[in-house]
DNA sequence: TGAGGGTACTAGGAAGTCCAAGTAGTTACT
DNA sequence: AGTAACTACTTGGACTTCCTAGTACCCTCA
Protein backbone atom coordinates (compact mmCIF):
# COMPACT_ATOMS: atom_id res chain seq x y z
CA UNK A 1 0.00 0.00 0.00
CA UNK A 2 1.03 3.90 -0.56
CA UNK A 3 2.54 5.71 2.33
CA UNK A 4 -0.09 7.68 3.84
CA UNK A 5 0.48 11.33 3.87
CA UNK A 6 1.86 12.74 6.65
CA UNK A 7 -0.72 15.01 7.75
CA UNK A 8 -4.54 15.37 6.73
CA UNK A 9 -4.63 17.45 3.20
CA UNK A 10 -8.55 18.19 4.36
CA UNK A 11 -7.43 19.88 7.13
CA UNK A 12 -4.85 21.52 5.07
CA UNK A 13 -7.60 22.96 2.80
CA UNK A 14 -9.70 24.02 5.39
CA UNK A 15 -6.74 26.21 6.71
CA UNK A 16 -6.30 28.01 3.42
CA UNK A 17 -9.87 28.57 3.13
CA UNK A 18 -9.43 30.17 6.40
CA UNK A 19 -6.44 32.66 5.18
CA UNK A 20 -7.89 33.50 2.18
CA UNK A 21 -10.66 34.57 4.25
CA UNK A 22 -13.37 32.40 3.03
CA UNK A 23 -14.12 31.41 6.66
CA UNK A 24 -17.79 31.19 6.27
CA UNK A 25 -16.92 28.40 3.34
CA UNK A 26 -14.80 26.72 5.29
CA UNK A 27 -16.72 24.09 6.96
CA UNK A 28 -18.86 23.35 4.64
CA UNK A 29 -15.83 22.83 1.89
CA UNK A 30 -14.20 20.34 5.01
CA UNK A 31 -18.00 18.31 5.05
CA UNK A 32 -18.22 18.17 1.60
CA UNK A 33 -14.43 17.30 0.76
CA UNK A 34 -14.79 14.33 3.97
CA UNK A 35 -18.10 13.08 2.55
CA UNK A 36 -16.34 12.77 -0.83
CA UNK A 37 -13.21 10.89 0.65
CA UNK A 38 -15.45 8.78 2.89
CA UNK A 39 -17.02 7.57 -0.15
CA UNK A 40 -14.44 6.71 -1.73
CA UNK A 41 -12.63 5.17 0.80
CA UNK A 42 -16.06 2.83 0.90
CA UNK A 43 -16.97 2.48 -2.05
CA UNK A 44 -13.09 0.53 -2.54
CA UNK A 45 -13.90 -1.55 0.72
CA UNK A 46 -16.95 -2.68 -0.67
CA UNK A 47 -16.27 -3.59 -3.90
CA UNK A 48 -13.84 -5.34 -2.59
CA UNK A 49 -15.52 -7.96 -0.54
CA UNK A 50 -17.93 -8.32 -3.62
CA UNK A 51 -15.35 -9.22 -6.28
CA UNK A 52 -15.29 -12.49 -4.72
CA UNK A 53 -18.89 -12.93 -5.65
CA UNK A 54 -17.96 -11.28 -9.52
CA UNK A 55 -20.22 -7.96 -8.41
CA UNK A 56 -20.09 -4.45 -7.93
CA UNK A 57 -22.12 -2.13 -5.37
CA UNK A 58 -23.98 -1.23 -8.01
CA UNK A 59 -24.77 -4.60 -9.28
CA UNK A 60 -25.30 -5.47 -5.53
CA UNK A 61 -27.57 -2.88 -4.70
CA UNK A 62 -29.67 -3.38 -7.80
CA UNK A 63 -29.66 -7.77 -6.76
CA UNK A 64 -30.39 -6.43 -3.18
CA UNK A 65 -33.47 -4.27 -4.25
CA UNK A 66 -34.90 -7.20 -6.52
CA UNK A 67 -34.55 -9.85 -3.51
CA UNK A 68 -36.21 -7.81 -0.78
CA UNK A 69 -39.65 -7.32 -3.30
CA UNK A 70 -42.11 -9.98 -3.24
CA UNK A 71 -41.59 -11.61 -6.56
CA UNK A 72 -38.11 -10.78 -7.07
CA UNK A 73 -38.95 -8.12 -10.07
CA UNK A 74 -39.42 -4.48 -10.54
CA UNK A 75 -39.70 -2.20 -13.75
CA UNK A 76 -36.99 -0.48 -14.53
CA UNK A 77 -38.31 2.84 -13.87
CA UNK A 78 -39.13 1.47 -10.11
CA UNK A 79 -35.17 0.78 -9.37
CA UNK A 80 -34.11 3.45 -11.34
CA UNK A 81 -36.14 5.66 -8.55
CA UNK A 82 -35.77 3.74 -5.63
CA UNK A 83 -32.03 3.19 -5.94
CA UNK A 84 -31.91 7.26 -7.21
CA UNK A 85 -29.68 6.25 -10.13
CA UNK A 86 -30.56 7.85 -13.89
CA UNK A 87 -32.25 5.38 -15.86
CA UNK A 88 -29.61 4.93 -18.26
CA UNK A 89 -27.22 3.83 -15.37
CA UNK A 90 -30.07 0.62 -14.72
CA UNK A 91 -29.63 -0.08 -18.38
CA UNK A 92 -26.08 -0.69 -18.00
CA UNK A 93 -26.40 -2.86 -14.50
CA UNK A 94 -29.27 -4.70 -15.85
CA UNK A 95 -26.85 -5.47 -19.15
CA UNK A 96 -24.28 -6.64 -17.03
CA UNK A 97 -26.24 -8.27 -14.51
CA UNK A 98 -28.06 -10.15 -17.33
CA UNK A 99 -25.03 -11.26 -18.77
CA UNK A 100 -23.84 -13.07 -15.96
CA UNK A 101 -27.49 -14.48 -15.65
CA UNK A 102 -28.55 -12.96 -12.47
CA UNK A 103 -31.27 -11.33 -14.03
CA UNK A 104 -33.15 -11.88 -16.89
CA UNK A 105 -35.43 -8.70 -18.60
CA UNK A 106 -39.77 -9.93 -19.17
CA UNK A 107 -41.87 -7.96 -21.03
CA UNK A 108 -44.49 -6.13 -18.40
CA UNK A 109 -47.60 -7.70 -18.37
CA UNK A 110 -49.88 -4.35 -19.02
CA UNK A 111 -47.68 -1.72 -19.93
CA UNK A 112 -45.97 -2.28 -23.38
CA UNK A 113 -43.38 0.33 -22.41
CA UNK A 114 -42.43 -1.14 -19.24
CA UNK A 115 -39.28 -3.73 -18.69
CA UNK A 116 -39.49 -6.17 -15.66
CA UNK A 117 -36.02 -6.88 -14.31
CA UNK A 118 -36.36 -9.97 -12.54
CA UNK A 119 -33.74 -12.27 -10.44
CA UNK A 120 -32.52 -15.59 -11.29
CA UNK A 121 -31.87 -18.46 -8.66
CA UNK A 122 -28.49 -18.00 -9.61
CA UNK A 123 -28.59 -14.09 -8.69
CA UNK A 124 -30.44 -14.74 -5.41
CA UNK A 125 -28.19 -16.87 -4.13
CA UNK A 126 -24.60 -14.59 -4.71
CA UNK A 127 -27.43 -11.65 -3.37
CA UNK A 128 -27.20 -13.88 -0.30
CA UNK A 129 -23.33 -14.20 -0.16
CA UNK A 130 -22.82 -11.01 -0.68
CA UNK A 131 -24.55 -9.97 1.95
CA UNK A 132 -23.21 -11.83 4.01
CA UNK A 133 -19.95 -10.67 2.82
CA UNK A 134 -20.03 -6.96 3.21
CA UNK A 135 -21.95 -7.56 6.76
CA UNK A 136 -19.09 -9.67 7.81
CA UNK A 137 -16.31 -7.58 5.73
CA UNK A 138 -17.47 -3.84 6.09
CA UNK A 139 -20.78 -2.78 7.46
CA UNK A 140 -20.08 -4.72 11.21
CA UNK A 141 -16.26 -3.52 10.82
CA UNK A 142 -16.41 -0.06 10.55
CA UNK A 143 -13.76 2.61 12.47
CA UNK A 144 -16.47 4.44 14.08
CA UNK A 145 -18.26 4.50 17.33
CA UNK A 146 -21.66 3.90 17.75
CA UNK A 147 -22.44 7.04 19.26
CA UNK A 148 -21.39 8.60 16.53
CA UNK A 149 -22.82 6.49 13.75
CA UNK A 150 -25.84 7.25 15.34
CA UNK A 151 -25.49 10.28 14.99
CA UNK A 152 -23.96 10.61 11.61
CA UNK A 153 -27.13 8.66 10.27
CA UNK A 154 -29.17 11.36 11.54
CA UNK A 155 -27.71 13.91 9.98
CA UNK A 156 -26.92 12.97 6.80
CA UNK A 157 -31.07 11.70 7.15
CA UNK A 158 -31.93 15.00 7.64
CA UNK A 159 -29.99 16.83 5.33
CA UNK A 160 -31.34 14.32 2.49
CA UNK A 161 -35.28 15.39 3.31
CA UNK A 162 -33.97 18.94 3.48
CA UNK A 163 -32.06 18.49 0.34
CA UNK A 164 -35.40 17.14 -0.89
CA UNK A 165 -34.06 13.92 -2.05
CA UNK A 166 -37.47 11.92 -0.58
CA UNK A 167 -40.64 13.03 1.33
CA UNK A 168 -42.51 12.17 4.63
CA UNK A 169 -45.20 10.40 4.14
CA UNK A 170 -46.27 7.09 2.42
CA UNK A 171 -46.23 3.72 4.91
CA UNK B 1 -37.26 17.26 -11.31
CA UNK B 2 -38.27 13.71 -10.37
CA UNK B 3 -41.31 13.42 -8.29
CA UNK B 4 -39.25 12.84 -4.37
CA UNK B 5 -39.60 9.04 -3.08
CA UNK B 6 -42.52 8.95 -0.45
CA UNK B 7 -40.31 7.37 2.26
CA UNK B 8 -35.94 7.13 2.68
CA UNK B 9 -35.15 4.35 1.29
CA UNK B 10 -32.43 4.03 3.45
CA UNK B 11 -34.36 3.82 6.56
CA UNK B 12 -36.68 1.41 4.31
CA UNK B 13 -33.16 -1.03 3.69
CA UNK B 14 -32.44 -0.98 7.52
CA UNK B 15 -35.33 -1.99 8.45
CA UNK B 16 -35.29 -4.76 5.96
CA UNK B 17 -31.49 -5.15 7.43
CA UNK B 18 -33.57 -5.84 10.76
CA UNK B 19 -36.03 -7.72 9.74
CA UNK B 20 -33.37 -10.23 7.93
CA UNK B 21 -31.40 -10.55 11.44
CA UNK B 22 -28.33 -8.73 10.46
CA UNK B 23 -28.92 -6.05 13.21
CA UNK B 24 -25.83 -5.52 13.94
CA UNK B 25 -24.93 -4.58 10.16
CA UNK B 26 -27.89 -2.24 10.12
CA UNK B 27 -26.04 0.69 11.16
CA UNK B 28 -23.10 0.34 9.47
CA UNK B 29 -25.02 -0.14 6.23
CA UNK B 30 -27.21 2.60 6.72
CA UNK B 31 -24.28 5.01 7.69
CA UNK B 32 -22.69 3.94 4.76
CA UNK B 33 -25.36 4.00 2.13
CA UNK B 34 -26.01 7.72 3.80
CA UNK B 35 -22.48 8.72 2.66
CA UNK B 36 -22.48 7.57 -0.80
CA UNK B 37 -25.66 9.29 -1.48
CA UNK B 38 -24.51 12.32 -0.14
CA UNK B 39 -21.77 12.21 -1.98
CA UNK B 40 -23.89 11.67 -4.88
CA UNK B 41 -26.13 14.78 -4.05
CA UNK B 42 -22.54 17.16 -3.11
CA UNK B 43 -21.11 16.31 -6.21
CA UNK B 44 -24.32 17.09 -8.34
CA UNK B 45 -24.40 20.27 -6.70
CA UNK B 46 -20.59 21.09 -7.23
CA UNK B 47 -20.88 19.84 -10.80
CA UNK B 48 -23.38 22.32 -11.35
CA UNK B 49 -21.55 25.04 -9.72
CA UNK B 50 -18.84 24.70 -11.58
CA UNK B 51 -20.47 24.08 -15.13
CA UNK B 52 -20.49 27.54 -16.15
CA UNK B 53 -16.56 27.76 -15.56
CA UNK B 54 -16.39 24.66 -18.21
CA UNK B 55 -15.01 22.86 -15.17
CA UNK B 56 -15.75 19.74 -13.26
CA UNK B 57 -14.95 18.66 -9.26
CA UNK B 58 -11.61 16.63 -9.75
CA UNK B 59 -10.69 19.41 -12.38
CA UNK B 60 -11.12 22.17 -9.63
CA UNK B 61 -9.56 20.04 -7.05
CA UNK B 62 -6.41 20.03 -9.09
CA UNK B 63 -6.42 23.59 -10.06
CA UNK B 64 -7.31 24.76 -6.66
CA UNK B 65 -4.00 22.79 -5.23
CA UNK B 66 -1.81 24.13 -7.63
CA UNK B 67 -2.70 27.43 -7.23
CA UNK B 68 -2.20 27.26 -3.47
CA UNK B 69 1.32 25.84 -4.13
CA UNK B 70 4.21 28.82 -4.04
CA UNK B 71 5.06 28.79 -7.73
CA UNK B 72 1.60 27.17 -9.12
CA UNK B 73 3.62 23.70 -10.22
CA UNK B 74 3.93 20.25 -8.69
CA UNK B 75 4.77 16.94 -10.03
CA UNK B 76 2.14 14.62 -11.16
CA UNK B 77 3.11 12.09 -8.41
CA UNK B 78 2.89 14.75 -5.60
CA UNK B 79 -0.82 16.40 -7.10
CA UNK B 80 -1.93 12.41 -7.21
CA UNK B 81 -0.76 11.62 -3.50
CA UNK B 82 -2.20 14.78 -1.86
CA UNK B 83 -5.52 14.34 -3.98
CA UNK B 84 -5.65 10.56 -2.85
CA UNK B 85 -6.62 9.19 -6.55
CA UNK B 86 -4.62 6.97 -8.96
CA UNK B 87 -1.75 8.61 -10.98
CA UNK B 88 -3.73 7.13 -13.86
CA UNK B 89 -6.50 9.37 -12.77
CA UNK B 90 -4.21 12.47 -12.54
CA UNK B 91 -2.80 11.84 -16.33
CA UNK B 92 -6.93 11.86 -17.50
CA UNK B 93 -7.70 15.11 -15.49
CA UNK B 94 -4.18 17.16 -16.50
CA UNK B 95 -4.81 15.76 -20.32
CA UNK B 96 -8.04 17.56 -20.61
CA UNK B 97 -7.10 20.48 -18.66
CA UNK B 98 -3.87 20.92 -20.99
CA UNK B 99 -6.44 20.62 -23.62
CA UNK B 100 -8.34 23.84 -22.46
CA UNK B 101 -4.95 25.67 -21.49
CA UNK B 102 -5.53 25.57 -18.11
CA UNK B 103 -2.49 24.44 -17.05
CA UNK B 104 0.47 22.44 -19.05
CA UNK B 105 3.00 20.30 -18.64
CA UNK B 106 6.81 20.95 -18.46
CA UNK B 107 9.49 18.65 -17.80
CA UNK B 108 11.27 18.66 -13.87
CA UNK B 109 14.27 20.26 -14.00
CA UNK B 110 16.58 17.56 -12.22
CA UNK B 111 14.08 14.44 -12.34
CA UNK B 112 13.48 13.25 -15.52
CA UNK B 113 11.18 10.65 -14.81
CA UNK B 114 8.76 13.27 -13.56
CA UNK B 115 6.86 15.87 -14.85
CA UNK B 116 5.59 19.25 -13.57
CA UNK B 117 1.96 20.20 -14.05
CA UNK B 118 2.07 24.29 -14.27
CA UNK B 119 -0.81 26.42 -13.78
CA UNK B 120 -1.41 29.17 -16.09
CA UNK B 121 -2.55 32.54 -16.01
CA UNK B 122 -6.26 31.90 -17.53
CA UNK B 123 -6.05 28.71 -15.04
CA UNK B 124 -5.26 30.63 -12.07
CA UNK B 125 -8.64 33.39 -12.76
CA UNK B 126 -10.95 30.69 -13.70
CA UNK B 127 -10.07 28.93 -10.32
CA UNK B 128 -10.55 31.96 -8.53
CA UNK B 129 -13.71 32.48 -9.94
CA UNK B 130 -15.06 28.88 -9.54
CA UNK B 131 -13.63 28.96 -6.05
CA UNK B 132 -16.11 32.25 -5.60
CA UNK B 133 -18.96 30.26 -6.81
CA UNK B 134 -18.76 27.10 -4.74
CA UNK B 135 -18.34 29.16 -1.60
CA UNK B 136 -21.60 30.92 -2.48
CA UNK B 137 -23.47 28.74 -3.75
CA UNK B 138 -22.77 25.15 -2.53
CA UNK B 139 -20.48 25.68 0.72
CA UNK B 140 -22.33 28.13 2.28
CA UNK B 141 -25.39 26.88 1.42
CA UNK B 142 -26.07 23.48 3.29
CA UNK B 143 -28.82 21.91 4.91
CA UNK B 144 -26.80 21.09 7.84
CA UNK B 145 -26.87 23.53 11.37
CA UNK B 146 -23.68 24.36 12.31
CA UNK B 147 -22.93 21.90 15.35
CA UNK B 148 -23.83 19.14 12.82
CA UNK B 149 -21.29 20.04 10.73
CA UNK B 150 -18.93 20.03 12.98
CA UNK B 151 -19.67 17.22 14.28
CA UNK B 152 -19.64 15.13 11.15
CA UNK B 153 -16.42 17.12 9.90
CA UNK B 154 -14.80 15.25 13.41
CA UNK B 155 -15.96 12.07 12.83
CA UNK B 156 -14.85 11.57 9.05
CA UNK B 157 -11.61 12.75 10.37
CA UNK B 158 -11.31 10.69 13.24
CA UNK B 159 -12.34 7.34 10.73
CA UNK B 160 -9.81 8.57 7.84
CA UNK B 161 -7.29 8.79 10.48
CA UNK B 162 -8.02 5.15 11.57
CA UNK B 163 -8.46 4.22 8.12
CA UNK B 164 -4.70 4.85 7.79
CA UNK B 165 -5.51 7.69 5.20
CA UNK B 166 -3.38 9.96 6.53
CA UNK B 167 -1.04 10.25 9.51
CA UNK B 168 -0.55 12.67 12.24
CA UNK B 169 2.57 14.52 11.85
CA UNK B 170 4.60 16.56 9.54
CA UNK B 171 2.43 19.83 9.41
C1' DT C 1 30.58 0.75 -13.82
C1' DG C 2 26.87 -1.60 -14.69
C1' DA C 3 22.90 -4.30 -13.28
C1' DG C 4 18.73 -4.63 -10.64
C1' DG C 5 15.16 -2.65 -8.29
C1' DG C 6 12.24 1.38 -7.74
C1' DT C 7 9.78 5.41 -9.29
C1' DA C 8 7.13 8.40 -12.72
C1' DC C 9 4.19 8.63 -16.28
C1' DT C 10 1.21 6.93 -20.21
C1' DA C 11 -1.78 3.72 -22.88
C1' DG C 12 -5.64 0.75 -23.09
C1' DG C 13 -9.59 -1.22 -20.96
C1' DA C 14 -13.55 -2.10 -17.70
C1' DA C 15 -17.01 0.20 -14.91
C1' DG C 16 -19.86 3.66 -13.04
C1' DT C 17 -22.40 8.25 -13.48
C1' DC C 18 -24.94 11.54 -16.08
C1' DC C 19 -26.95 14.01 -20.24
C1' DA C 20 -29.21 14.45 -24.84
C1' DA C 21 -31.80 12.48 -28.18
C1' DG C 22 -34.57 8.95 -30.40
C1' DT C 23 -38.27 5.20 -30.55
C1' DA C 24 -42.30 2.92 -28.65
C1' DG C 25 -46.29 2.76 -26.19
C1' DT C 26 -49.89 5.02 -23.10
C1' DT C 27 -53.04 8.50 -21.52
C1' DA C 28 -55.91 12.29 -21.74
C1' DC C 29 -58.66 15.53 -23.96
C1' DT C 30 -61.15 17.51 -27.59
C1' DA D 1 -61.46 8.56 -32.71
C1' DG D 2 -57.42 11.03 -33.19
C1' DT D 3 -53.89 14.01 -31.80
C1' DA D 4 -50.88 15.87 -28.30
C1' DA D 5 -48.37 15.19 -24.24
C1' DC D 6 -46.14 12.18 -21.39
C1' DT D 7 -43.59 7.92 -19.84
C1' DA D 8 -40.25 3.95 -20.43
C1' DC D 9 -36.29 2.39 -22.24
C1' DT D 10 -32.05 2.37 -25.22
C1' DT D 11 -28.18 4.35 -27.72
C1' DG D 12 -24.21 7.13 -27.95
C1' DG D 13 -21.15 10.33 -25.82
C1' DA D 14 -18.51 12.77 -22.06
C1' DC D 15 -16.28 12.15 -17.85
C1' DT D 16 -14.28 9.94 -13.73
C1' DT D 17 -12.17 6.08 -11.32
C1' DC D 18 -9.37 2.16 -11.04
C1' DC D 19 -6.32 -1.69 -12.85
C1' DT D 20 -2.69 -3.80 -15.70
C1' DA D 21 1.16 -3.37 -18.36
C1' DG D 22 4.86 -1.00 -20.71
C1' DT D 23 8.61 2.58 -21.24
C1' DA D 24 11.90 5.64 -19.51
C1' DC D 25 14.71 7.21 -15.97
C1' DC D 26 17.10 7.25 -11.33
C1' DC D 27 19.81 5.33 -7.67
C1' DT D 28 22.10 2.06 -4.91
C1' DC D 29 25.28 -1.46 -4.33
C1' DA D 30 28.40 -4.99 -5.55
Amino acid sequence: MPIPLPMDPIAEAKRHWINHGWSEAANGMAAITSIMRAQQIFLARVDAALKQHGLTFARFELLRLLAFTRDGALPMASASARLQVHPTSVTNTVDRLERDALVRRQAHPTDGRATLVVITDQGRKITEDATQSLNHDVFTALEIPADALDSLIQTLTTFRLAAGDYVEGRR
